[in-house]
This record gives structure tokens, C-alpha cells and sequence, in this order.
DNA sequence: CCAAGACATAACTAAATCTTATGATACTTT
DNA sequence: AAAGTATCATAAGATTTAGTTATGTCTTGG
């Protein structure tokens, strides 16, 4: 009897989900070649073709329905009892996935840190940089346990609680005429201004895009691919940027050449949040935890939760 | 989510049964260190010290009982994949692990492929050759699925089919004193000739022990580790032995400096047979293999099937 | 107090797995 | 039709995981 590893029945059932090979390589974060190499395996070990390949993707055969039953069966069993034993109802242990967009990860992973070790110091956190959508997948399949995250999300399949608002902060070279000013700045002097975003699929992104259009102004056409090289494309005075409160210290720091202005009134800014599968036993470890991370935050002195 | 690997489990299951890392690491064919560094794996994953450690083996912790119950689940129905797959009613494919006995393999086990091939001709025969007992073991863990060896075997987990019988010979060297008779030669003649044995642990050693006991004659103190070496210390004038008469071809050929004569009366032999679980569906596949292995067989010409 | 047996640890080796680069084939688009 | 773009397969090399042997630590029984 040859035994297939439980990785070739996760990446099967991946691949019969999706109905294509690339998909699921893309799903599951490995390449396809990988896919085809193990599948290829489990198709010998079992003795039948699992799947008729086509040009437009894969269809399962005869024999893959069935052994597509029983590997659900197998896996929904493991997922049990790895569920069963990682928490006493209170306290986490054991390895749990973390999944940090990269807007937030440098800035506030380590107060999260901080916190989640207090909370559950038998478990060993695993964390995953992950932009929304990936993490979101990610914490679908099982492959991470909780996400950190700009809320809201808007799905059933998971679960939600609040940490702090982290507001957007007008970020210029020291030389910009508005540096000196000392009040609050309004949020229509945003018009006429090179607005520089994030690249694509990141969510702060579209918050940012989204405060523009509310002021009337056209972001500019230059993309940075983190938040990093935007602060420095800032500070080059290639344009300005809405700057998110907890990433403050650290990128807009003395010396770095980039000033800092709130803004006036009803001031825009994004959730931070904890996110995680409405499946998961306990919810109260998760909602307690978020509200431990807000109080005991230092990212940002001035956010406040808002209920 | 931190995903254990099928052999972890097994191995934890495997250690619980017995309820000791070195004996399961026997049972398993691997080091007793890399049964400590798996467990020790699936434990940081799980988060839970499954074992207490003693000095006189192991306990299963509370949380390890849990993890045992849930274990054995996962198991069984990855068995329940593999067996539901493996075959359809009439003939095996994929990966079939056979285990032979070290004095059958060089001699019956070309014959046993080609009919095993020729009646599935979509399964992968994997070749293991172990000792009865370590086959009998590899067996009832699923590690092989088909036994070869000598029968009768007493247990009730196992069905067996036999194939043929395989009589026992009267090796000496070419210039023992028997060598020239003609006639079939009596068993009492066995009494004062030094009678070699092969090592402690082969079936064949038993048997042959007990006919000369049957004999009373006093097997010889030297010890041969396999049947090459036993044939080339008769050849070399150190003994006679009992040489099974599948072996004779290709231990007592022509130009080996060993000559073989039947033994007169009723022979003695050993019975050669298939062995697999009883849970295996559909017995009909391995008793039907049984008997055209039996048919087809060239490894010895004169020996019957004796049912 | 020593010897034996049990599991843990360390250093090294072997094997399984993944990645990148490339190939083959069939639709789609121009 | 030719070119482009999907798809999955294959190949070569790097990486990671798992396993082996040798050794250590601790307890127990003689």
C-alpha cells in the first residue's frame, strides 16, 4: 500500500475546486510545475487518472469524483482535529497562521505581537505578508488563522472585530508650501495637488483614490510598490501623499524630509481590524484580542476606537 | 493553520500502540531519532505535549488521547481512499508493495511478477524482502499488501492461498559419499552429517531444524547469513544442508560443486503460499493469483500443488 | 556504583519537493 | 492564416524535509 501525503489530497481538491491547474498553483502559492509533479504522483500511487486535461483547464474522471469524496472526507477530519486541539476554549497554542496586509505590517505587526503573545502565550505566531485579497483566500483554505486587516469586509464567511481607526495624514517634502502651516489642513487643498498612490491590489490604494475623488483631485500617474518608496518619492518632492497615522514614525520621521499635516473636520481614515473564519470554535478569544491590541497599542497615540 | 503530514500521524498512532518510541521506530523501519523529531514536529504544530516521557517508554498525555481518537479517524479513511481506489473488483492498479521472504525472492519471484503482471497489468508491483515476521508486521500496518512466504501461517488477521509446495533437497558438496548414489536417499542417513543452517530468523532455518530433528541428527554450530552463502560453504566442503528445491537451479546448477538427490519416502517441504488482511476486499483477486502463479510457475518442475 | 535501556540531541546524508525556464498544443484574435 | 495567449508537461537545479549514525542524559535494576 502506498500511502499519498495529505499536501497531494489539499492540492487535488484545490485543483478539482478551481478546475485548473494554474489556478489552484496560484491558490495554494506554489508554482504549477509543483501541482503537476504531485498529482502526477498521486495519479501513480492510486493507479488511476484522476483528471482528463484539457487545453481550457482540467475535468475530473470518474475515479477523480470518487477520490475526491473521500479526500474531503480525510482532510475535513484533519482540519477537525487540528481545530480540536490548538485552543482550550481560552488560549490558543500551538502554530497560527497570521496573515498582515503590507500597509499595516511594519507599523502595527509589533504591538499586535506584543498583545497576541500576552493573550496566548502557548501558540506560536506565523506570519504571512498578504495583500487583501490573498489573505482573504488564504484564511478560506485554512492556510492561515487570522488576518490583520483594513475593515470592512464584506463576507459571511468570516468574522470581524474592530482595533483603532488610523487616520490619513497629508504627507509632503519639508519644502512644500504647506508644510508651515499649522492648523489643520482642509481637505479641498488636496486639489491641484500630484497625489502619489500605492500600486494596484493594494487596498490602501483605493482608500487613498477614493479620499481624492471626495476632494476633486486627480491622483498622479506615479505608482510606488510600497510604502517605503513612497515616503521617499515624497520626500524627493516628486508629490504629496495621504499618509496612514500608524505608519507616521516610522516613514515620516525627523530627518526624513517629510512633514506631516492632519487634516481638518471629519477626518478620513481606515479601520484596522481582525478578521478570521466564522468556523473557528471560540470567537471571543479573537474579539478579546482586538480589543487588547487597541488598548495597548503605540502605533499611534491619538487614534481612538470608534464604535 | 499549521497542517501535520499523514506520516506524523502514523507514527504518532504507531507509538501510542506500543507505547514506546524505539519499538514503534522497529515497527516503522526508521531510527528511533526520527521518530523523536516528528513527534516533536507534530507537537510544536499541535501546540500539546502528546507523550510524557518515561524512562521505561512512553504515556499518552490527556490531550494525546484526544489526538489518538482523531488520528486513528484520519487513518482509516485515508485507507478507505486508497482501498476504494486501488482496484475495481477485479484486478489492482497503482502501487501494490509485496513483501518475500529472503529464500524465496531470487528463486520464485521472477515467476511470481510475471503472473502477477500479466493478471494486473495496471498495478506497480513494489518489492519488499523481509523476514516472515517483519512481513507478517509491514503487513497488518498496511505498509505492504500481499505477502509470499512459507505457510502455514497462524493468525486470523491474514487471509493466505497456497501455490505450491517445495521439497526439501539433500545438498553436499560433489565429493560426498551419497553424491554417487543413485536411488532417492533415506532421511536417517541425515544422522552424523554436519547439517548447516542458515542464521537465526529465517523461516527455512526453523524447518530445516525440525527435520533433523525429525532425523536425529545435530545441525552443524556454523551459521550461513542467505542461501548464497550456505550453498558456496557445502560447495567448499563444510557440511550438507536441506536446499529447497526452487532454489536448486540457480544454488546447485551445473560447475557449483554441489550435488542434490531427493530424499526417498514422503518428502519432506515447505509450503509456499500468499498472504494478505483479511479486510481487503475482494479475497477472489489474490486466490485466483495464488493459483495461476502456481500453474505458470518454472522455478521447479516436479513439485504439486498438494491441496 | 555500574550497566542497561529509554528518549533527546547533534552532525551529517539522502530524498522529496519546489522553482525557474522551456516545450507542446489548442483555442482566440487580428 | 499568423500571431498571441491560454493551458498543462517536462527538465535541471536549488532548497527543504526527513532520516541515519553517533553520542548524551537520565533513570532503574542488579
Amino acid at each position: 500500500m502506498s500511502w499519498p501525503t495529505l499536501q497531494q489530497l489539499r492540492y487535488f481538491v484545490a485543483i478539482a475546486d478551481s478546475g485548473s491547474f494554474s489556478v489552484a498553483a496560484d491558490q495554494q502559492f506554489v508554482s504549477q510545475p509543483a501541482l503537476s509533479a504531485q498529482i502526477k504522483e498521486l495519479e501513480r500511487k492510486l493507479g488511476v487518472t484522476l483528471f482528463e486535461r484539457t487545453n481550457r483547464g482540467v475535468l475530473l474522471t470518474t475515479h477523480g469524483v470518487g477520490v475526491l469524496k473521500r479526500a474531503r472526507v480525510v482532510l475535513r477530519e484533519v482540519v477537525g482535529l487540528i481545530e480540536a486541539t490548538m485552543h482550550d476554549g481560552k488560549r490558543l497554542r500551538g502554530e497560527i497562521g497570521l496573515g498582515v496586509i503590507p500597509t499595516f505590517a511594519p507599523y502595527i505587526l509589533p504591538d499586535v505581537v506584543r498583545s497576541f503573545k500576552a493573550a496566548h502565550p502557548d501558540a506560536e505566531l506565523r506570519i504571512f505578508e498578504l495583500k487583501t485579497n490573498d489573505l482573504l483566500d488564504s484564511l478560506r483554505r485554512g492556510e492561515i488563522d487570522l488576518g490583520l486587516l483594513a475593515l470592512p469586509v464584506f463576507s459571511d464567511e468570516f468574522l470581524c472585530a474592530p482595533i483603532a481607526e488610523d487616520k490619513f495624514l497629508l504627507a509632503m517634502p519639508s519644502n512644500h508650501e504647506l508644510a508651515h502651516t499649522k492648523s489643520p489642513i482642509k481637505l479641498e487643498k488636496l486639489r491641484g495637488e500630484r497625489v502619489i498612490l500605492l500600486e494596484e491590489g493594494h487596498c490602501l490604494r483605493d482608500q487613498v483614490a477614493q479620499v481624492c475623488q471626495l476632494a476633486f483631485s486627480e491622483p498622479s500617474e506615479i505608482q510606488a510598490t510600497s510604502m517605503a518608496t513612497l515616503s521617499q518619492m515624497v520626500a524627493a518632492g516628486m508629490g504629496v501623499t495621504l499618509l496612514p497615522e500608524c505608519a507616521e514614525k516610522v516613514e515620516a520621521g525627523s530627518g526624513r524630509g517629510i512633514v506631516t499635516r492632519r487634516f481638518a473636520g471629519q477626518s478620513t481614515s481606515r479601520t484596522i481590524g481582525l478578521i478570521w473564519r466564522r468556523s473557528w470554535p471560540f470567537t471571543e478569544m479573537f474579539t478579546d484580542l482586538a480589543e487588547q491590541i487597541g488598548k495597548n497599542k503605540r502605533f499611534s497615540q491619538t487614534a481612538n476606537v470608534q464604535k
